[in-house]
RNA sequence: CGGGAUGUAGCGCAGCCCGGUAGCGCGCUUCGUUCGGGACGAAGAGGCCGCAGGUUCGAAUCCUGUCAUCCCGACCA
């Protein structure tokens, strides 16, 4: 089959996929000043403040380091080498994690036959309006002109889904791995690419297409697979505070929130520096939904036929948009040093071609200790940009650390060490920098997330009336613990007077007896609530 | 699906009302001077003006249609 097409290479079948309905998205809200806003620089040319636009901020910061563009498919990104990178970090401490915890990976497949869908009543319904179908698998020349069409000869007989979460078929294949209970407990891990047809998106937080990771696992009983939820839960939590620097809440979803599908729904949750809730990551104990509705049974040890317990957990590339939106500033990204591609970049200051090869001289020498430290250092040596070229450039790219070496340091023994997170600098002996680069990039560490505890700390605010409550989320935005009556009915009527929603009941919420914000009907333990991405 | 707007160089825009064959800033190329926070000068390269019709001697500009994108709204893991 002959194809006229350049963007289009069907060698053997084309997949066409057709968009089934369209799903409102809830308009993204206002900002909210607060005074860890800083001033804006003169140097981030054509970069908004976070005050004056946060959203823009956002946006203008993910393309302008580097990180991802929009496609040329409405609602896609392509994710760029420097933002990739971030990810491939993430990626990595979040892997070493999952194994450690007695996981394996594996990967199921792309599509899942429709018929899988409809097996689980609520998971369907939960995700049937965002969809990408598959119905034909090839195309052929146009036979009225130029172009490719859809060969309606090839209509498959059974339309496929693009997964936009892989329960179904892994149950599906689950059910035949699954005999007795020495086949338990299954703890496998997938990292892939999901579709959900979004309508509004944001690169990074909320895309048709990303990346994340899901694990599915099989247990012999409730009480292990709740024990595999939690611990999930706060392998999270651990992830995101000690290498994104990011604190987050822990607690359980309400009716409302939780996943298609899920007995109960764990997550964690974080807080913007525009006073916004993003979810990071969850974790789903499953019951035996899918366990009964894919049929997944075991021989007990007691020899009796039993339904298999099961959770799934993931996170995705939206923790990239939590980590931009946690840390960055208005000179551009922040990156905590964990996560940071280069942690730290080595800028030449020279004028002749002797004074770089006597930079160089000293700077090889730096750059090898560095290395035998672990620590990831770049010497940027390029004489195609200037010094302060390249100030501005690693400074935008939320390098954390930067060493300038110029010829009064040759003369003096020293460098020149500039922080992002404080962008203080300072003058360093050369002797042992390594050491001192070492401990100054765990204080970077350190200092980005007691910064986001403390503006957690201080967005976090308690609400005993309804005007309070109002005025709070439209005053000050941020996490605000109320009381609620417990039912589906009224948290849907608070978020749909105040676009509020729970974002969680904390799991260690102290009892505490108190009246509903919206109802004055008994309560016994304050949630949170917040405006959310 | 309703309401509003926009498609002109890689990016951001002007030109359109009042038709005469396209311009500015950034970026890019070359040369020189520069180089401790985004350098300066000079010389260059780059555009079927979203697409298709129509009006006209002549269309980026006027008319019709069409496509795409963005924003706002009907409310959702």
């Amino acid at each position: 089959m002959q194809c006229s097409s350049y963007w289009f290479c069907p060698d053997v079948w084309t997949a066409v996929i057709l968009l089934i309905l369209c799903r409102f998205r809830g308009c993204v809200s206002h900002l909210k000043i607060n005074k860890y806003y800083t001033i804006k620089s003169e140097m981030a040319k054509d970069f908004p403040t976070r005050a004056e636009n946060y959203a823009q901020w956002y946006n203008d910061l993910v393309i302008k380091a580097d990180m991802a563009e929009n496609s040329a498919v409405r609602g896609c990104m392509v994710i760029k080498p420097y933002g990739y990178a971030i990810w491939e970090k993430m990626q990595a401490a979040l892997d070493k994690m999952f194994k450690d915890t007695g996981h394996v990976n594996a990967y199921f497949p792309i599509f899942i036959p429709k018929s899988f869908f409809s097996k689980e009543a609520s998971h369907v319904e939960g995700f049937a309006k965002e969809c990408a179908v598959v119905t034909h698998y090839r195309l052929k020349n146009d036979p009225d002109g130029k172009g490719v069409v859809v060969d309606e000869n090839a209509k498959l007989e059974e339309e496929l889904i693009v997964r936009p979460t892989s329960e179904t078929i892994i149950w599906d294949t689950y059910r035949n791995w699954i005999q007795s209970y020495r086949d338990l407990p299954l703890l496998i891990n997938q990292w892939a690419n999901v579709v959900r047809w979004e309508m509004r998106t944001r690169l990074f937080l909320r895309t048709a297409e990303f990346l994340w990771q899901e694990g599915h696992t099989a247990h012999a009983t409730a009480e292990e697979a709740i024990a595999e939820t939690e611990q999930m839960l706060n392998v999270y939590a651990d992830f995101a505070e000690n290498f994104m620097a990011v604190p987050v809440l822990k607690g359980v979803k309400s009716p409302n929130e939780r996943f298609a599908g899920a007995v109960e729904t764990y997550c964690i949750e974080a807080l913007m520096q525009d006073g916004k809730a993003l979810q990071a990551g969850t974790s789903h104990f499953l019951g035996q939904n899918f366990a009964k509705a894919f049929d997944v049974q075991f021989l007990s040890k007691e020899n009796k036929l039993e339904y298999v317990w099961a959770t799934s957990w993931g996170v995705s590339t939206r923790l990239m948009g939590a980590l931009i939106m946690a840390h960055s500033d208005d000179h551009g990204l922040v990156l905590p040093p964990k996560l940071a591609p280069t942690q730290v970049v080595i800028i030449p200051i020279y004028k002749t071609n002797e004074q770089l090869a006597a930079i160089t001289e000293k700077v090889d020498i730096i750059v090898k200790n560095l290395k035998a430290k672990g620590i990831t250092v770049k010497y940027d040596d390029r004489d195609t940009y200037k010094p302060g070229w390249k100030f501005n450039e690693y400074e935008f790219k939320g390098v954390p650390v930067r060493l300038a070496i110029g010829p009064r340091d040759l003369e003096n023994g020293t460098v020149e060490v500039s922080r992002r997170d404080t962008l203080e600098k300072s003058s360093f002996q050369i002797a042992d920098i390594e050491t001192k680069i070492e401990h100054l990039l765990q204080s970077i560490q350190d200092n980005l997330f007691q910064k986001a505890v403390d503006f957690r700390e201080n967005m976090t605010t308690k609400a005993d009336t309804w005007e309070e409550f109002v005025d709070l989320l439209d005053n000050k935005g941020g996490f605000i613990l109320a009381h609620w009556d417990g039912t589906p009915e009224t948290e849907q009527e608070i978020k749909e007077k105040t676009k509020a929603t729970i974002r969680l009941i904390p799991l260690d919420a102290r009892p505490e007896e108190g009246r509903c914000i919206l109802t004055g009907k008994p309560s016994s333990r304050r949630v949170v609530f917040a405006r959310a991405y």
